[in-house]
RNA sequence: GUCCCCAUCGUCUAGCCCGGCCUAGGACAUCGCCCUUUCAAGGCGGUAACGCGGGUUCGAAUCCCGCUGGGGACGCCA
């Protein structure tokens, strides 16, 4: 198995599907995942998207057993392949312009007809002077060709459809078409897993197989990922970079559930561990239709992974998003398992890693922002003598800790006769700005005597 | 235009291969109720789908044909 990308942008949703449903069938068959850079198209490869797409496929935690390998290290041996079916007759020389190409296919189309190269350097004997050559692969006309898919049965095509496609550009560079198959060859892979846009390119491909005289590999091609509109995934349906959900504060494992229920399924399950994905993939599990891509349904997936998270992993996890929202500097210190005990406060609300640092503003910095009409409806001369009261019985408690506090806060209230919200959400704004927060003696057990104290007062001094 | 693929709630899907267990199940979203110091989380309940038309059959979401709709491919891109 592999996955093969080609470095023309980052790693995206649908390519990180791909790349999945590779990895996972590898692990399931325990097979070898290989991870091969398709970079012959050098205009737009670069090695920043090298990169990136390393860097999508660790953090979404596709380890691949060989590789990365990059088609441009082995022009020579796809060389040396054309060279042979040139040799063979299986492929000849086309002195036809890409302009010329070009302009032929638009007659094609204006006059409704197929757009295939029309064949007329097939049976030329004479060099035409002056023109480099491209060299295209002379593909049998008759009979059909098809492809066994695993997830979409057997597929026939018409060989007269198919055409002489170029495998040699004239300035001697290889494509697509025939690196792949070399390299599948080479590679020694056993089952091809890429998108359905690629089904059309497959008997083409098994003719060049079989021309060269090699097993044909077993083909799976997977349904597309579409948008809201029903289109092809594209930059205007939203974020499609892989690394872009993890600046989002996704967390991989989230993404990787939600990746692999668009097309796949268990049965009624949801939520999965990635042992149980490697154990239950199957092909015959996939679907065969394309599947809309629902940011919705990611995002609670998402919250259900960061709720089943160990806090001091979490914790762990939100640091980088606590410097990037200026909540903490790069170096400031945070006692771990502190700040783990606030992580477990906002566990059940924040539905990603950003939510949750957000929340955690409130514990971790000295000063809070106050929302002005929380702060107007209940930092104001009804909630004074409450407030006041609670500071006196905070001062003079010997114990500061969750059950002490509700025995305090329900004194208080019953003294005077009101409901615990009159009390508990003055406090919550007092001490977190807003009102909305975990339950209130948590946040106070967690922010401490000192920094409850120091929130009452202040909030005592704004009710007039 | 030509070729290829696909078709169950708004969305992801189960069921389809091997017709009856389907008055079509689950999940997200949505609506309502419960719990409740807020917000969540959780619990309970509701709305909501077999694209259409023909067959085959005692019986079709399931099999066959057509239509419609959607997607993809048709590059000296991958």
């Amino acid at each position: 198995m592999r996955f093969a990308p080609s470095p023309t942008g980052f790693l995206h949703i649908g390519g990180a599907r791909t790349a999945l449903f590779n990895w996972l069938y590898a692990r399931n068959a325990k097979g070898t995942f290989i991870l091969r850079i398709e970079d012959t198209d050098r205009t737009r490869s670069t090695d920043e998207y090298i990169d990136a797409i390393i860097e999508g496929m660790k953090w979404l935690g596709l380890d691949w057993d060989e590789g990365p390998f990059r088609q441009t290290d082995r022009f020579d041996v796809y060389r040396s392949y054309a060279d042979k079916l040139l040799k063979e007759g299986k492929a000849y020389y086309c002195y036809c312009s890409a302009e010329e190409l070009e302009a032929r296919r638009k007659v094609a189309m204006a006059q409704g007809k197929s757009l295939k190269y029309d064949g007329r350097c097939r049976d030329l004997k004479e060099p035409v002077p002056g023109v480099t050559p491209a060299v295209r692969f002379r593909m049998p006309q008759q009979g059909q060709t098809v492809v066994e898919d695993l997830i979409r049965g057997n597929v026939v095509f018409e060989n007269e459809q198919l055409d002489d496609l170029i495998i040699l550009r004239s300035d001697g560079t290889p494509t697509y078409n025939l690196t792949v198959v070399v390299d599948d060859v080479d590679m020694r892979i056993t089952h091809v897993i890429r998108g359905d846009d690629h089904l059309n390119n497959t008997p083409k491909q098994i003719q060049l197989y079989q021309a060269f005289g090699y097993a044909v590999p077993k083909f799976a091609h997977l349904p597309m990922i579409l948008g809201a509109d029903k289109t092809r995934l594209s930059k205007r349906h939203g974020a499609t970079s892989v690394m872009a959900y993890y600046e989002m504060g996704y967390l991989p494992e989230a993404l990787v559930n939600y990746l692999v229920r668009l097309g796949w399924s268990y049965g009624d399950q949801e939520v999965f561990t990635r042992d149980e994905l490697i154990r239950y993939f199957s092909f015959e599990n996939v679907g065969k239709a394309a599947a809309v891509f629902n940011p919705e349904k990611l995002l609670w997936l998402n919250s259900q992974y960061i709720m089943g998270t160990a806090p001091e992993k979490l914790a762990e996890l939100v640091r980088p998003f606590l410097v990037k929202e200026q909540i903490i500097t790069e170096d400031q210190p945070l006692d771990p398992a502190w700040l783990a005990r606030a992580v477990q406060t906002l566990q059940e609300r924040a539905k990603t890693l950003v939510e949750l640092a957000a929340s955690l503003r409130y514990y971790v910095a000295e000063d809070i922002i106050f929302n002005e009409k929380a702060k107007e409806k209940f930092l104001n001369e009804k909630s004074r003598d409450l407030l006041k009261e609670l500071k006196d019985g905070v001062s003079a408690l010997s114990e500061f800790s969750s059950p002490e506090l509700e025995m305090l806060f329900k004194a208080i209230v019953e003294k005077h006769g009101v409901k615990l919200g009159v009390l508990a959400q003055p406090v919550r704004v007092a001490m977190t700005g807003g009102t909305e927060s975990p339950g209130i003696y948590e946040v106070l057990e967690v922010l401490g005597k000192e920094k409850v104290l120091r929130r009452l007062e202040k909030a005592i001094s704004l009710t007039g």
